[in-house]
DNA sequence: ACGAGCATGTAAGAGGTTACATGATTAT
DNA sequence: ATAATCATGTAACCTCTTACATGCTCGT
């Protein structure tokens, strides 16, 4: 996936809330917001080092016991505007999702096939924590006050008449 | 995505269906299956190359017109192996999905952001795409003979376990 | 003191996209 | 004829993963 640099406008997108230095980023991937993105240390200190020259963010150390200085970045206006840039920029319409399950699915000709019934386990074990993440996430930005939720009115609407389709396929 | 060069393996598959050249591949990924996978041409012929001399393909040319020799593939017993293997490999269970919607609903800490209805819609449409997709999909393979259908009884209710979940999400 | 985790980096290489290139076929 | 599409390839480049590498801190 040779994409456009994704990393660079989570990087933006995550500094933009608070200062972090570049560890902290990665516990974030391997927590909290694993679910959705990831990326290996190996990526992020090269690609902090390339936003701050760029201008983007800044960088100052912070002593950690006795020796270790810890290196915490924080966005600049330009990396401010730079994000809310991409923000902007619609999604690709067509999203080239390489998705192993379905494609197993659709070499796999024999409905008998040994394995079809374990893929559909795995996969149900995939998609019920993504569920897991996807309602927690809800509840934290969308509150439960009514209030909010008339306002999100709209996107309950549709995000339920997608549901409903779905549901059809499967009964 | 340094992974474990699955586009060896979906032209396994698509090998072990008929005969194809790089050409008809690259059809194929544009069209019917472009839904859950796509390669560029400038992939997939070297990758058949190298698939050939390993040993899991073959090919012949055939003339089409006057003087374009076009190079067909075909599977070999070793390559029809190599694909069934893989087939049993179980699916990674942490798959890292690099989903940019989630990613910048995540980042979008304002609720009444300008462009969070927007995003909204485009990803309704994504998904509508999709299940389009995946309705036709098991209308081909599961069919609709009753006696079929018994015979996937547990997938049904394993799937609906997982839709009914989302549904409350929603409501 | 010692081990688990904190903290930061580099190098090699695989996978994937974009762009460059060329020529034949087919339908209008 | 000529344009769209068929058909095949290579080169440069970027992203991302894997592996190599080093040193510090904190809790027990």
């Amino acid at each position: 996936m040779a994409k456009k640099n994704v990393l660079k406008y989570v990087l933006l997108g995550l500094l933009n809330q608070r200062e972090l230095a570049g560890y902290d980023i990665k516990k974030l991937f391997d927590c909290e917001i694993g679910d959705f993105w990831h990326s290996k240390h190996s990526q992020i200190y090269p690609e902090l080092k390339r936003l701050e020259e760029e201008g983007y963010i800044t960088s100052h150390t912070k002593i950690v016991g006795q020796k270790l200085e810890k290196r915490f970045y924080a966005i600049t206006e330009s990396g401010h505007t730079l994000l809310h840039h991409w923000l902007a920029v619609p999604l690709e319409p067509l999203q080239p999702t390489r998705d192993e399950f379905t494609l197993k699915l659709y070499l796999i000709n024999d409905k008998h096939h040994p394995h079809l019934r374990q893929m559909f386990e795995q996969e149900i074990l995939l998609h019920e924590a993504k569920f897991n993440y996807l309602r927690e996430r809800r509840n934290l930005l969308f509150a439960s006050s009514e209030k909010q939720k008339r306002e999100f009115g709209h996107y309950l609407i549709l995000s339920h008449a997608v549901m409903r389709k779905k549901c059809i396929w499967i009964g």
